[in-house]
RNA sequence: GCGCCCGUAGCUCAGCUGGAUAGAGCACCCGCCUUCUAAGCGGGUGGCCGCAGGUUCAAGUCCUGCCGGGCGCGCCA
């Protein structure tokens, strides 16, 4: 139940009214067609996937095998069947039966081609938008404000963003919502540090510039100064009993402290807004009525006087039930609280459709937990999605959590500056021509994109290795790479003086790289389809890795502005040129990464 | 102890509802620039898919057990 499927989304069958440029869903609605005129049951799937071999043609359906196994017939029989029915006229130019029942579907190009002709006169790429568009609620970076973001805080950034921009592009009403941490007891200690060095009259943005050694300061202050001390957990009781002076105070902390995320939101061009901000303390006053309720509900119980939720449906193999504390002995709350406040929240006040979250792997038991009582106590209907979409840790080189030098933790800001300063030395390094302006803007945008491309490329499930050396080499799934792809179209329309738009004549796809290449275009569409359903943004940046890697060897092979090309052909290359630099940077910038012009 | 995740080439990683001889990049070896950015392209070496069973016409993929690693499991968030 945690993954749960989103509400109606069924690829398989999705039906083609208008240009969908999904050919995996188009042919699979036509095996499927042929299938049912061949007396095989709806539940058969057609199975339509790319086939992995040049030789086994484009496209393959592997469901006549399935299908025969469970009818008791002949595979490649009942194959045939399915192909007799078969309707691909002007859509496939040859299909055939393979091996014990595979249906190999070689399309025709001059379909191929008219399909690329829509996509070059239309601004989305011909990517269709969803027919039933969602609310869809995303959580993602949520820091804590008592500290400076750090490494901790790149995967849910980054990797939120991406299905943020991916789902609002496929036309969906997404709601971004940055659940910061700017409530619980540590901010007592806080704010008094705050007063007392506001005391000494210092500005508030210059006691706060480096919230790390602020919190340092106050820590050790803590430590050492009892009276201190008893002030910070006085402030604690005065904060949640809205004290006008210490709220002031805190309002003063978290402003600065937001300031802090925002910039670094703008140097990792992530999407977030303070208009995004739903940080712990705006569901205060619904802690104690969401406890009363849970009671009400018989699902709390007072336990070890604390308020407990007892789930069986977590129960370990001797059936205990797994405890969900939602109120401590002293009356105070805990985050589940939170997070259960906030998951009605969303499917109440905000009508999401789908709530998805991207946190850490290690909170999956208690999002399990969270979804667990939302569900049982009414929260959220049956058909809201309720989605943990769990990473793994970020490591550094020896294999272990990323840390410094002398074990501490890595701030975001020194990170993403050092990446852009690599950039910047490797890019006047191999085009020394270029202005410094220029070459900082270049290097700007490919420090940032290399380090963003490294995390979104691994599949998310898994801890990964951070490598400066591999997120910024031109070779290999980076975003150096594609960038240079970008350019490197980007660099032949500079040369032939020509404007996309002023191109003509029909897209000719004669050689083998060009058809190659032709096809992978026209599966962008079903690789957002699946980053979306999934919340796999690294399947896109597999699609983008395959569409550069294939333009590379067009490029290689096929000569577009070299003497002895005839004018159609050149049209028809540049117009190729032209698709692959708008799916790259249309791809990228879902990915939150950006292009340059040259490099 | 229980639960979740992971184990694929020397290294970093892909492998899509089970499908045809398991794919990239790095590293190593060999080719390709008087011609659109060689920050590139082509070729080669390299794999008991942790181990053992099972299901299936078909298993890296599904099931069970084991080994190895990470993480989590009532008053922090």
């Amino acid at each position: 139940m945690t993954h749960a499927e989103p509400g109606g989304y069924n690829p398989a069958f999705a039906q083609t009214h208008t240009v969908t440029m999904n050919i995996r869903d188009l042919l699979n609605h036509k095996v499927q067609q042929a299938m049912l005129s061949a007396h095989i049951p709806f539940q058969h799937s057609p199975m339509v996937a790319p086939s992995k071999k040049p030789g086994f043609g484009d496209y393959q359906a592997n469901g006549a095998m399935g299908a025969a196994k469970a009818m008791k017939a002949n595979p490649r029989e009942l194959a045939g069947e399915i192909v007799r029915h078969l309707e691909l006229d002007g859509i496939a130019e040859r299909v055939e039966i393979a091996g014990p029942g595979f249906i190999n579907i070689h399309l025709a190009p001059e379909w191929l081609s008219q399909q690329l002709a829509t996509a070059t006169g239309d601004k989305r790429l011909a990517i269709a938008r969803a027919s039933e568009p969602q609310t869809v609620v995303v959580d993602y970076s949520s820091p804590n404000l008592a500290k400076e973001m750090h490494v901790g805080h790149l995967r849910s950034t980054i990797i939120g963003d991406a299905l943020a921009r991916l789902l609002a592009f496929q036309g969906h009403n997404v709601i971004r919502q940055n659940h910061v941490g700017d409530w619980g007891t540590q901010f007592g200690m806080l704010i008094a540090e705050l007063e007392e060095q506001l005391a000494e009259n210092r500005e508030a943005t210059m006691a706060l510039s480096d919230l790390e050694v602020f919190y340092q300061q106050a820590k050790g202050h803590f430590d050492k100064d009892p009276a201190f001390a008893d002030k910070a957990r006085d402030y604690v009781v005065k904060l949640q009993s809205g004290d006008p002076q210490v709220l002031a105070l805190w309002e003063k902390f978290r402003a600065v402290s937001l300031e802090h995320s925002q910039e670094i939101y703008e140097k990792l061009n992530v999407t977030l807004t303070s208009e995004d901000v739903r940080g712990e303390s705006f569901y205060n006053d619904d802690l104690a009525p969401l406890v009363a309720e849970l009671e009400e509900k018989d699902l709390a119980v007072e336990d070890q006087g604390a308020k407990v939720v007892f789930l069986e449906e977590l129960a370990d193999k001797e059936g205990n039930p797994s405890p969900v504390l939602i109120q401590k002995q002293g009356g105070g709350y805990l985050y589940a609280t939170t997070d259960l406040a906030a998951l009605r929240y969303r499917a109440g006040e905000l009508g999401g459709d789908r709530l998805m979250y991207f946190i850490d792997a290690r909170q999956s038991l208690h999002m399990q937990q969270v979804f667990t009582v939302a569900r049982k106590a009414g929260f959220v209907s049956e058909h809201i999605s309720l989605e943990h979409h769990a990473f793994g840790t970020m490591m550094g080189p020896d294999g272990k959590p990323f840390k410094t030098r002398s074990g501490g933790t890595v701030k975001l800001s020194e990170l993403l500056d050092e990446a852009m300063e690599r950039a910047s030395r490797l890019v006047r390094e191999k085009n020394p021509d270029l202005a410094p302006d220029t070459a900082a803007n270049i290097g700007r945008t490919v420090g940032i994109g290399a380090v963003k491309y490294a995390d979104l490329s691994k599949t998310r499930t898994n801890d990964y290795v951070f490598n400066w050396d591999a997120m910024l080499s031109f070779d290999g799934n980076t975003a150096p790479y594609l960038q240079y792809a970008y350019t490197r179209v980007r660099s032949i329309f500079r040369k032939a003086g020509v404007e996309p738009s002023a191109l003509q004549g029909e897209i000719l796809l004669s050689e083998e790289e060009e058809r190659a290449l032709a096809i992978k275009l026209l599966q962008f569409s079903e690789a957002l389809d699946q980053v979306a359903k999934d919340a796999l943004p690294h399947l896109l940046c597999t699609y983008l890795y395959d569409l550069a890697s294939l333009y590379m060897r067009f490029y290689e092979a096929c000569p577009v502005l070299k003497d002895g090309v005839p004018d159609a052909t050149r049209q028809s290359r540049l117009q190729l040129c032209d698709l692959v630099a708008r799916t790259l940077a249309q791809g990228l910038e879902l990915l939150g990464i950006e292009v340059t012009e040259q490099m």
